[in-house]
DNA sequence: GAATGCGGTGCAAATCTTGCAACGCATGGA
DNA sequence: TCCATGCGTTGCAAGATTTGCACCGCATTC
């Protein structure tokens, strides 16, 4: 039990002597353990490489098989807690920034209200961070907007959402109920960098139409998009799901029409094949729930 | 590690002591050992009975994931010595007694002579145990006529099999190409009990039509009715796919007419969820093709 | 060519696990 | 009623494992 923690660690520094080190032990303990267990094992898990170790493909699927045996232990701890009666629990999500400013609050602080004993961790990921962070266990859920769709990406569920532009509640844009692709290249651009699902479609949508983006300002941020669009007078893009002109009288948004880009999709999924905790699962329903309740693109 | 087989020591054994001599220890060190995860675990797993010891909810929550985790790890070094090219591994299944006489020989004949590193264990179990087989992960597929349709049962191949007359071949229904239950109940009838599914279905549709069974000969053996059939010119029942009249000339079988009986369905299966030994997955896609190939009902 | 950092090993000390004997307790039969 | 039996559990010493220290051979680096 204690050795997987070490063969973790191992692999995490790179070498026996900086695992060691972490773990506060001599090399020469870490590495008999681990020609202990690989001698028991059947086979080596790690390359000798000069200047360190790094697994090798059967200690790339051993290490899989680690992350889950821990995941479920952790599974079955939360549940024997559960059934003792403490309703505790810890639900980790990985999600897109849109879901940040309301929809994720709204949703953790409804479900603490009903059970205050469970903890949350929100972990930001972009589409791709996020699926590969199910597969490391390292988050029981994702939410994220057009994910790249991996094996081990388990859909719960979908929701469509297309793409707004966002800008000052002054511009004229305001005043349409849906606005071309075109209406917003010739102002000025305020774009989510590469890595983004939103980013990725208007690509999609601009390329088939032979256009060009040149934005004047291109960031991780969507909170600064959103409040970039005011100082400038610019236009900056979204999905709905994270913008509410209710609490930001300045600013107003409106879909791009579904002519020029097709709705992307938010998807709520797990790691394929796995046993949630019940806490997390009981999550993933009232998130299901929820988004079912959210209009659509 | 060693800890978990211990667990399940006691578990089977039902007290410290027998488990004890069991693994060739003593009490105390067992019991000490048992404490010890205990106190790690959180939680006591067993309670204390004065005639021994027996899992609590939370033991059997534990002894799932200890089942679980264990076949997982078998799985994981299966594929080790796969892609290490040793093409090596064991497939295990739980299946009905129908299959015994040429489906399965055949099929796994078929498997091994192209991986003759593999090898298999063939469980009869009736419906029920079958499904429980799988749960405990004491098989990796189990091929059963009518299970009890449990949770854990995960459905990958569905093959529909009318429930068949079986008499000699020179009984008059032997001229018919599908007989009425009718037709069976005024003779001497030969019938598996209860546990099996083809008495299920009979039992079903008898007792629609307010019949009942009056049989000379019940038992649990599939091989015993079929060739008692001979002895007494009896009436038995079976599934076709255990029956093949160039086999056995004596003998001839014809279909119950669906408007009494409706086809019932063998299936193929694993444990929801769970991920396959490269060998049990791949012998498993060699039997859907094979069944699917299968003349139906 | 010296210095650094790496995996690996021999040997003795430290730590943990085990076996033995014994205890308290509940049950079952004489 | 009382004793025998089998249960889980514990104190203590012997045994088995794991660990730390010093050191080796090796490749890379400056």
């Amino acid at each position: 039990m204690r050795t997987y923690e070490l063969i973790e660690a191992v692999v995490r520094a790179g070498s026996i002597r900086r695992a060691a080190e972490e773990c506060n032990l001599t090399a020469s303990a870490l590495i008999r353990r681990i020609q202990g267990f690989e001698q028991e094992f059947g086979c080596p898990i790690f390359e000798r490489l000069p200047r360190g170790m790094r697994l090798n493909p059967a200690g790339e699927l051993l290490m899989q098989h680690i992350r889950a045996q821990r995941s479920d232990l952790a599974r079955v701890q939360a549940q024997v807690a559960d059934l003792t009666g403490e309703r505790r629990g810890h639900v980790s999500i990985a999600c897109s920034q849109a879901l940040l400013p309301y929809f994720l609050p709204e949703q953790i602080a409804a479900y603490r209200a009903e059970h205050p004993g469970v903890t949350f961790g929100v972990n930001v990921r972009d589409r791709v961070q996020a699926e590969k962070d199910l597969a490391a266990f390292e988050s029981d859920l994702a939410l994220v907007f057009e994910p790249v769709h991996m094996v081990d990406f388990e859909v719960l569920f979908e929701l469509p959402q297309r793409v707004h532009a966002v800008f000052r509640a002054s511009n004229p844009l305001a005043r349409k109920t849906e606005v071309r692709l075109r209406d917003c290249l010739s102002r000025k651009l305020v774009l989510p960098s590469a890595p983004y699902g939103v980013r990725h479609l208007l690509e999609m949508g601009a390329s088939r139409r032979r256009l060009a983006f040149d934005p004047v300002l291109e960031t991780e941020s969507f909170e600064l998009i959103r409040h970039y669009v005011v100082e400038e007078d610019a236009v900056g893009f979204q999905i709905p799901i994270g913008l509410r002109s209710a609490q930001q009288a300045a600013i107003a948004h409106a879909p791009i029409s579904e002519r020029d880009l097709p709705a992307g999709r938010l998807l709520l999924g797990q790691m394929r094949g796995r046993v949630l905790p019940v806490a997390s699962a009981k999550f993933a329903r009232q998130l299901e729930a929820a988004l079912s309740g959210t209009a659509g693109p």
